[in-house]
DNA sequence: TATGAATGAGACTTCATTCAT
DNA sequence: AATGAATGAAGTCTCATTCAT
């Protein structure tokens, strides 16, 4: 039976990992020492190794971002009009970059990317995190092309590979510090995505004969 | 020993750059030891610190890739179409980026940019990295814009700078070991780039014969 | 292990101090490795570093020698003539430095007189350490001055201070192995002192019989 | 035959000298590296060997202060005064002290004296150095004495060894820049000497009887 | 149970000295 | 003869983890 409440658990999980979050995002992974998270979580060090048998398991649990994703992904809650979805993907992808609460979470991300290239177990983290969105995308991509909206010449995934890309690249200039205008290119990638309308018929207008 | 020439010199200080970046691709700045290095570079401990005063002015030097950049940005030597400048660019990345020889600068890179988050000096050269293609992009979409190959409803720097960002993602999606296929992705730039021309048609006219 | 009761802290932190001590007292400061010390204190090297900062730490704690100056000083425990009190003070002295078990302390603290002219805060303590019998000393001598004890014509100032500079030499001597008449030195000092009667007889009046 | 004449050979010895003095004095014998020496002196590190056998030679031959000793001790010159004699040696050694171009040697001088304590090679050349004055003011107290200026009651070695001690105590302070007083200084020795004069007749009247 | 003192390998860097050129 | 690049042991300090209390 334990001493604490499973919810109280979690809790302390939680606080465990949000001081190693603010730690990481300063130093990245090395550079910052348990002793630090460790003061930074108000536990002791037994404590903390009992929710978390070593630091890797602490940087493998920050590298996985379910939390921060969802909120974005629901952005493409399936409408009807699945070109007009991948755009509101885009836009809310690029308005959660201007969000100041998760910048935090935005440096982990990246210290985990060069993470990833070390770390079999974070890389399957990373990798899997990307691979969600992406399939989302693949799938609004082919959802336009059935519905004629884009044009079937592209190869689905490739495009949505290219696009969480995109997203990825714009996230490290913005944690750079560089001055991204993230609406300009939430209106480059709306314009290009637009650009990929088939051919003749951008507009599958109703053409029932007479 | 006398004084050394400047040649042998650098070609010392190469040495070091080498073993340094085959250490640092495999697991990174701050998990590799200078005893790595200085093995690595068959050289002693005092000999590689009178090239580099410290490991972080190794990490430094790496950091600045303007030796792999070179190749790829010759591929946009100018012509006089910068519409197809910018395409053969993107095909010259995605040709560098399947370069089995550039695969420890590649890995090196995106711990550079990790690294970037916490050190001034690195973000300094990582961000001066990529201003020029990014400058480079900018310039041959205006000139296409101006020569009314690329609508100039898009804002020239965005367009770069997502350009790059799209460069910067397919390159962490490649290191990561993922299946990228990089001639597809190619495709879908140029694509993109080239649904990007002025609207000849904005709205799609009826275009059935008399 | 649970926290550790103050007054055990306490001896361990003395038994580093008291094996740097005893490493500083052979070698001086900076011939002497933290590896020997630790070894000598029984203890790890992460041990040791949890109660000093740093080697620096040490060597300003073992500059503090307010520890073996207190018994001298209360040598002098206020009679009611000053005069005495500082013979008696000379005398405490020189016996000190005749004890075999402090010549650890006396060595170190020559190394302290050296190191203070590199080190600001080692130099505080030390100067500060003087400080204090010097005070003592321009104290008493002063009220002997008052008592009419001592000849108002020599600055109590300068006195106290060539008197604490003649400890100070002496010791340097004795640490050097050299054959000190230690004794002999103390009946100098009580001459001097004594010779500095206010003139009873400025001018030796002939004091031959009628 | 040598390349280079011995005066020439003198003077760069003297250089090297200079140059390890300057460093020495600044942050003592072991904070300073030959690197340091080598780069003052204006020569290499094999010129610099090629001198002195190794850094331990240079702080050997620097403890050896031969030069600034005589100048002090030329004050002395046998007058047919000895007390007036110590006098003026306590005066000049005093006025030694506030020489600034003899600062770099204070600060050495007093290194020295704690190597003295590691080293037997400066110990002796440390010790040796103060038995020259010592044995000067010895001889000048027993003539002193002889001539009925000063008090035989006291022991001539132990008043040579106080105030050789006196003077070694003073220059401490002075290299640690305490505001000490120097002319009041020499004023305390003078009047203490003073003070050791016969008891009865300070000057020895002749007295003959009739 | 929870604590936090302790471990000890290993991190980065320096430095007196040598010797190939 | 003179140079200065090179050596490599040793320096100070840190850190993830454990376990006695």
């Amino acid at each position: 039976m334990p001493k604490i409440s499973q919810s109280r658990r979690e809790a302390r999980r939680l606080d465990i990992l949000e001081a190693a979050l603010a730690c990481f995002a300063e130093n990245g992974f090395h550079q910052v020492g348990m002793a630090e998270i460790v003061r930074r979580s108000g536990m002791s060090h037994g404590a903390v190794y009992s929710y978390f048998h070593s630091k890797d398991d602490i940087i493998e649990a920050l590298a996985d971002d379910r939390h921060s994703r969802e909120a974005i992904l629901n952005a493409a809650a399936a409408s009807d009009d699945p070109l007009a979805d991948l755009v509101a993907l885009a836009r809310a992808y690029a308005a959660s970059l201007a969000d100041p609460s998760a910048e935090l979470r935005r440096r982990v991300g990246v210290h985990g990317w060069a993470e990833a290239l070390r770390s079999p177990r974070v890389r399957a983290r990373v990798v899997e995190g990307i691979a969600i969105p992406r399939a989302l995308v693949a799938g609004l991509v082919a959802r336009a092309q059935s519905a004629g909206r884009l044009t079937p010449d592209v190869d689905a995934d490739a495009l949505a590979r290219s696009l969480v890309a995109l997203f990825q690249g714009v996230t490290l200039q913005v944690v750079w510090g560089e001055p991204v205008d993230l609406d300009a290119c939430a209106e480059v990638v709306e314009r290009m995505l637009r650009g990929l309308a088939p051919a003749a018929r951008p507009t599958p207008e109703p053409r029932d004969g007479p």
